[in-house]
DNA sequence: GCGATCAGCT
DNA sequence: CACAGCTGATCGC
């Protein structure tokens, strides 16, 4: 939740997103999105009285967020002082959807023209004023008491938040100001963002008013937004395959920002999604078109009061309960975010907890990664956190963002990043290839390669970007460059920069497969001007891929030497590969006894006495993640099987065991392979029986002995970014350390001579 | 009666 | 704790 007081430090005339107290005497106001909490104050009488009595007090925000607040009459008295700060059709483009699907995209949540009603509320200045899409807006600031004055440029930049979400950028006299709302955005999408940078380098920012909600280790990585879509897409599409009886009820909350889910699920599956209200779309066909308020379908999302007391008699929200006599199968999909960065165990994106409850995946806010890797990029003087994330300090999160800002990079003496070097290649060579990527997901060696053209088109942007964003790196990165010298393969040591690399600022974001990409893709003439300070200089043909030169990204995930921080990037490449996702796949087949996912999954599977009703009190919520392969229409068979709590333990059906265990990818198999196939693999929370509930924890931490939770060790604080990152499929860094050069040395100093290097689990 | 705040509940 | 709400109780105007 924001806590944000509504007023940046360099233009405190300005109230965004807060609307109350001191808010009341701004001379302009802003809305980055329709979440009540960022609203305060919005419909206040104090506010309403001041608008009444001002000409010039505007409210500035996207169109499609002006729709959504004029929609509820509360707050209809806006209507004549809001200002559409970009033409409407740009905003949906870039706004929301263009980080969700390609294929919405192409007018998502515009507002159809409203010409009548428009020209009738509006002003004729407001209709003249509307501006160039890309075009900063001159806002006058004018004090109606004193006259005073002053200009201002202000930019909406898309937040991929909610839909109409924007991020504020402000330039005036004080200092060019980025407020980003809330935001989700993905690795990479900063450096795209065209108004971000002047010419070909980011611009010069002073402060950054940053989106912090999970600026926390826990959260270091988060699947993508189409990962998570993927999971949830093929658990609906399994289920309600099975019959027209069998339904999904999708327990959101209720706030805008599912809307992505509910237009993909009902694109693929042909199925509209139930909700409540609708009347907040009628402008907006995209999403109109895939809601309904027809209950008469097998997705809903609808909401009551009670509506957990609803589903537990299977009932859904809006009371259907049976359809044509016979009784609607209903499974619940509750999307969290906040849930999966607590698991101590690595989980797929979904997550079964009942006996038809399901958690998927789903964050409208950027992870760790994404918060760093877009400040990192921006790279302004200050940050100011917006949002101090659960449990965390205003100081714990200042330590943790203060390295990717400007001062701190000049200042500070690097820590251990004996291959910062590398972080331009990865950065560079992202950006140059991955333009249409918009989720770091498909960044796949399977991702069909761009053409060199437009490799070079999209160059001058990046060679110039460091100048400013990471100019400052640069010393820091040369002073390392010794210690690189002491083995030839500096090459590889890409990836053990990344891997290795626990300091927060040096961190960089490419992953494995990037790595791969580099390998394939880096060319010569990218060893430009700018490169020549780092390893860019490293000429392209030592970069092809060599069947007998060690692979240290696979080493590193192996071996777990890697710090996790970089994990995110070793993460399976999963939606983009082949276009489909492969939730439990692993990006190497090396030794990976760590991805426990579908490997081990017929060893862990936990299934316990779930055939009746009584699960209830039992429940299925303790914190052992487990791998279930089973249809729910087979559990119920298997789970009379096993009834009764003696069987702690079982065996998964051996189709979905040799399955699993054919191709290390049980999800894979199931939404590729097996389209309609009616089993469902996800990852199983079992809490049962209060002593079996213990028998399995044992179980399952015999099974996952690679990934104790390091996370939570006192003494590994400066790493504890990197090793609490144990969620999300992020392979765990077990008993890792920071590694210290001389032990690196040694290892590298082994890969190189060929030897092997095994390292024994703790 | 309304708004603000807070506890409780997802 | 709470992603982002909601409901209901209480208090003051």
């Amino acid at each position: 939740m924001s806590r944000f007081g509504g007023r940046l430090r360099e233009y405190p005339a300005l109230s965004i997103d807060r609307f109350d107290r001191d808010n009341l005497r701004a001379r302009a106001y802003f809305l980055s999105h329709c979440h009540k909490d960022h609203m305060k104050g919005l419909r206040a009488s104090a506010l309403k009285r001041r608008l009444e009595s001002s000409l010039k007090v505007k409210l500035y925000c996207s169109p499609v967020t002006k729709e959504l607040l004029l929609t509820n009459w509360k707050y209809k008295f806006w209507e004549n002082h809001i200002m559409q700060a970009l033409k409407l059709s740009t905003i949906p483009f870039t706004s929301y959807c263009v980080y969700v699907h390609r294929h919405i995209v192409s007018g998502f949540g515009v507002p159809q023209a409203r010409t009548g009603e428009s020209s009738s509320h509006m002003t004729a200045q407001e209709l003249q004023v509307a501006l160039e899409v890309e075009t900063p807006t001159q806002i006058s600031l004018v004090d109606e008491t004193s006259g005073e004055k002053e200009d201002i440029e202000v930019t909406l930049l898309p937040a991929g938040h909610c839909p109409g979400s924007v991020m504020f950028l402000f330039q005036g006299e004080n200092g060019t100001v980025l407020y980003t709302g809330d935001f989700r955005l993905a690795k990479g999408e900063a450096a795209r963002m065209e108004l971000l940078h002047s010419g070909t380098r980011v611009k010069d920012i002073q402060s950054v008013y940053l989106d912090t909600t999970f600026c926390d280790p826990k959260f270091y990585h988060i699947p993508s937004r189409e990962e998570c879509l993927n999971g949830i897409l093929e658990l609906v599409r399994s289920w309600t395959s099975l019959s027209r009886y069998h339904v999904v009820w999708l327990n959101c909350k209720a706030a805008y920002g599912y809307e992505y889910l509910f237009i993909n699920l009902s694109e693929e599956l042909g199925i509209k999604v139930h909700v409540n209200k609708l009347d907040m779309f009628r402008n907006m066909p995209e999403i109109l078109c895939h809601i309904t308020t027809d209950r008469h379908t097998q997705i809903h999302a609808c909401r009551h009061p009670r509506d957990d007391d609803c589903f537990r008699g299977n009932r859904l929200p809006c009371g259907m309960t049976c359809q044509n006599g016979t009784p609607l199968r209903i499974i619940s999909i509750k999307p969290s975010t906040m849930w999966f960065g607590e698991r101590i165990k690595k989980t797929s994106v979904i997550v079964r907890t009942g006996e038809s409850t399901y958690r998927a995946c789903f964050s409208f806010h950027s992870s760790f990664s994404e918060i760093k890797d877009f400040l990192r990029h921006i790279c302004p003087v200050n940050v100011y956190p917006n949002v101090l994330p659960v449990g965390g300090t205003e100081d714990k999160v200042m330590e943790l963002l203060q390295p990717l800002c400007r001062l701190y990079r000049r200042n500070m003496e690097p820590r251990y990043k004996p291959l910062g070097t590398l972080k331009r290649v990865h950065k560079r060579d992202l950006s140059d290839t991955d333009e249409d990527d918009l989720f770091d997901t498909e960044l796949t060696s399977a991702r069909p390669k761009i053409s060199k053209q437009q490799r070079e088109e999209s160059r001058p942007s990046e060679t110039t970007q460091p100048e400013n964003a990471e100019g400052n790196m640069k010393e820091s990165t040369d002073s390392y460059k010794a210690p690189l010298t002491y083995t030839s393969l500096q090459v590889d040591f890409m990836d053990c920069e990344e891997s290795n690399d626990d300091d927060d600022d040096d961190d960089d974001d490419e992953d494995k497969e990037d790595t791969e990409k580099n390998t394939a893709q880096v060319l010569p003439q990218e060893s430009d001007a700018t490169s020549t300070a780092n390893c860019n200089g490293v000429p392209g043909d030592q970069q092809e891929p060599k069947a007998d030169v060690p692979r240290w990204d696979t080493f590193f995930k192996c071996d777990r030497l890697d710090e996790s921080s970089e994990n995110e990037d070793n993460f399976p490449s999963s939606a983009g590969a082949g276009g489909s996702q492969s939730l439990f796949s692993d990006s190497d087949g090396v030794s990976d006894s760590t991805h426990i996912s579908s490997q081990n999954s017929s060893q862990s599977t936990h299934i316990s006495e779930q055939g009746s009703q009584g699960w209830g009190s039992q429940g299925w919520d303790s914190q052992m993640d487990t791998v279930l392969i089973t249809s729910q229409e087979r559990n119920a068979a298997d789970f009379s099987c096993f009834s009764r709590a003696g069987s702690r333990t079982v065996p998964v059906p051996h189709e979905a065991a040799k399955e699993s265990q054919a191709d290390n990818s049980g999800w894979k198999a199931l939404g590729q392979n097996r389209s309609g196939a009616s089993d469902v693999i996800c990852d199983l929370k079992s809490k049962d029986s209060e002593k079996e509930a213990e028998s399995g924890t044992a179980h399952v931490q015999e099974v996952l002995v690679e990934m104790p939770d390091t996370s939570r060790a006192p003494d590994l604080d400066l790493k504890r970014d990197s090793q609490s990152s144990s969620d999300f499929e992020i392979p765990l860094t077990p008993d890792a350390e920071l590694p210290q050069p001389d032990k690196l040395y040694c290892l590298y100093k082994k890969l190189a001579a060929g030897e092997s290097i095994v390292r024994k689990p703790s």
